[in-house]
DNA sequence: CCAATTCCTATACAACCTATAGGATATTAT
DNA sequence: ATAATATCCTATAGGTTGTATAGGAATTGG
């Protein structure tokens, strides 16, 4: 039987760069209590319809602290230095970039000994790479430019 | 004037992962002579009008040597350790993913003088990393199981 | 000539991303 | 009480792109 691997890349599309901004939006406006989502949207010029469904995504992951009611918003849970790019996108990106290896045809006969896809290791090393990096890239190296 | 900067992260689609199986398959078949679609198709379990698309950008980008008419096919044009996983992969995924900055908007003070994205660099360095892993990665790395 | 094969262009389908819309409910400040 | 706001839900529409197929023209070897 031949099994089938997959190895799934980080991917990044409006949804992961807009939370990015709403991320940083909020570090930037740190000990100004709740931020709400009205002043967001009219300085990151996102429609808060959209921009709900992306900090919804933020909340539920524990990233955020809210208050609702009037002069409600979000904040930042934790100062800007202890969140990691890595984090935020894993939350934000829910569909991911699958990759995989279906370990060939039936005519090839190392494939089917070895049960392996020849490329399945180098995608591994790739997605670990990608998520390393993005590790360890926090929220306040963003905020000064500390690439 | 806001200057729209972007990057393209590499993008990894079944076109990609196929073009690998091609050049993987081809490598595996060296000295043997031009190899035709449908050998290939046959052993991939892809179809021929699939792989043609696929094979077409190959040989366009100077990857591959082609022969017409009966007995014809595609062949390596160099031995399989000169061939790197980024060339093949750039050359194949033409969409890539485009990250944009915006440069924030008219109420950000600081984005505007600086002219600058604070997400830009983050994303030229990953792809800089992205590329530069895959570009040490040769054809005969993966056939050899050397990641 | 004939068969095999590359080469070229067009097209259809499905999936997904992006974004918006409307409304119902709960909570909070004043 | 009232206004403002988060929270939650569903639906939907448009556009883009990935995936794959189809048909035929041009080329080559025998």
């Amino acid at each position: 039987m031949l099994t089938d691997r997959k190895v799934s890349l980080m991917m990044i599309s409006t949804k992961g760069t807009y939370a990015l901004r709403v991320m940083i939006d909020l570090a930037q406006h740190e000990n100004e209590g709740y931020i709400s989502l009205k002043a967001i949207s009219d300085r990151q010029q996102v429609s808060m319809k959209y921009l709900e469904s992306i900090v919804s995504l933020l909340n539920k992951g524990g990233l955020l602290t809210s208050l609702r009611g009037k002069d409600g918003g979000y904040m930042l849970k934790k100062p800007a230095e202890e969140y990691h790019i890595g984090e935020i996108l894993r939350l934000t990106e829910g569909g991911l970039m699958p990759v995989s290896c279906h370990g060939f045809s039936e005519g090839d006969e190392e494939c089917r000994n070895v049960n392996s896809c020849l490329t399945f290791p180098m995608w591994q090393k790739l997605d670990t790479l990608i998520n390393d990096y993005l590790d360890k890239v926090s929220l306040r190296d963003l905020l000064d430019g500390n690439i």
